[in-house]
DNA sequence: TTAGAATGATTTGTAAGCTAATGGTTTGCC
DNA sequence: GGCAAACCATTAGCTTACAAATCATTCTAA
């Protein structure tokens, strides 16, 4: 795992020329996984801004975006789909149960399973908060042209397929 | 605030056609946001799994970046150079401390500063772990041009200083 | 010279997210 | 039919990150 062998050429070139005394050099700036971070980072800030003043908080928005396109998931379906452990989805309908947006319902046919449903509280945040994602998301590539949008937007497509291929 | 005048034109006519019964649409497959998070979640589970191996965590691992770069910073500098919040760096550094990788230092002129020296554990970690990065980097973006690489990194920036410039 | 403002670090409390362990329920197999 | 395995949700405990409040020190202005 930490093998020396199992690293690209260029991370193996510096852990020589660290051998030889020459420290290792990697610039933050032009790192892209600190460029990600920071991007996410502010995006996530404004974002989290914006529907918090109605009372959603970022972690339950993940959520709702799923339900919004349709209901009656199970817990683990929900899971999956958004990309959350199941102890985060837990903790998520909670909340989302407590401030009644989602109401869970003991599956009938398998009393393992709680189907998840928007209550109409819940399904009129999707007009109200859409809206502020399309704008963040508008204002955040402001004066970045179509093609380049698109480039990164594949680009990050293939970030992320690398990424997946090397998970642990 | 949530003033629909404040919106961009795009998430006004969304409202608009919300009013007249046709529920706002916004794909999550084609938010440059979605993708900044998933891809920023996949890097950062790569680095994690990389670095926990040899003892640091991943939120350790942005003050090394900085300390490496010159050491004997406050606490408040190196807050501010890392983008966290103080009392994150408390945590931070208190995690890097009982591991022997920083000493806290009092200032002697203003008391109420502390520098932040690292130890010769501290400073070795640089070479080991700054090959991780790099590996991952450049895994990451395996299969891309570098045009489009130099692309991604340019945009993100545009889209960096757009969403600081809506910062709350 | 001293009271009050500003500064730097820390504590406290909260939220998001994870892993590992636990508790019901269902399924499969003998 | 009954018991072990699998399955689904939950709890417990940890980490990272934040905001707000607190404590100690230094600076500033009357």
């Amino acid at each position: 795992m930490s093998d020396t062998l199992d690293l690209v050429p260029e991370a193996r070139a510096a852990i020589e020329d660290a051998a030889k005394g020459k420290d290792v050099e990697f610039d933050s700036n032009t790192s892209v996984g600190y460029l990600l971070r920071d991007t996410y980072r502010a995006f996530t800030k404004i974002l989290q801004a914006r529907i918090s003043t109605h009372g959603v908080t970022i972690g339950q928005w993940y959520f709702l975006r799923v339900l919004w396109d349709g209901d009656g998931l199970t817990q683990r379906e929900l899971s999956q789909r958004v990309g959350m452990m199941e102890p985060t989805t837990v903790t998520a309908l909670n909340g989302m149960e407590k401030r009644g947006y989602v109401k869970r319902v003991r599956n009938a046919d398998d009393k393992r399973k709680v189907n998840i449903y928007l209550t109409d509280k819940g399904r009129a945040l999707r007009n109200v908060l859409l809206p502020h994602a399309i704008d963040v998301n508008i204002r955040a590539v402001a004066g970045v042209s179509l093609e380049d949008v698109e480039t990164v937007r594949r680009t990050l497509h293939a970030m992320k397929r690398n990424l997946g291929a090397l998970a642990v």
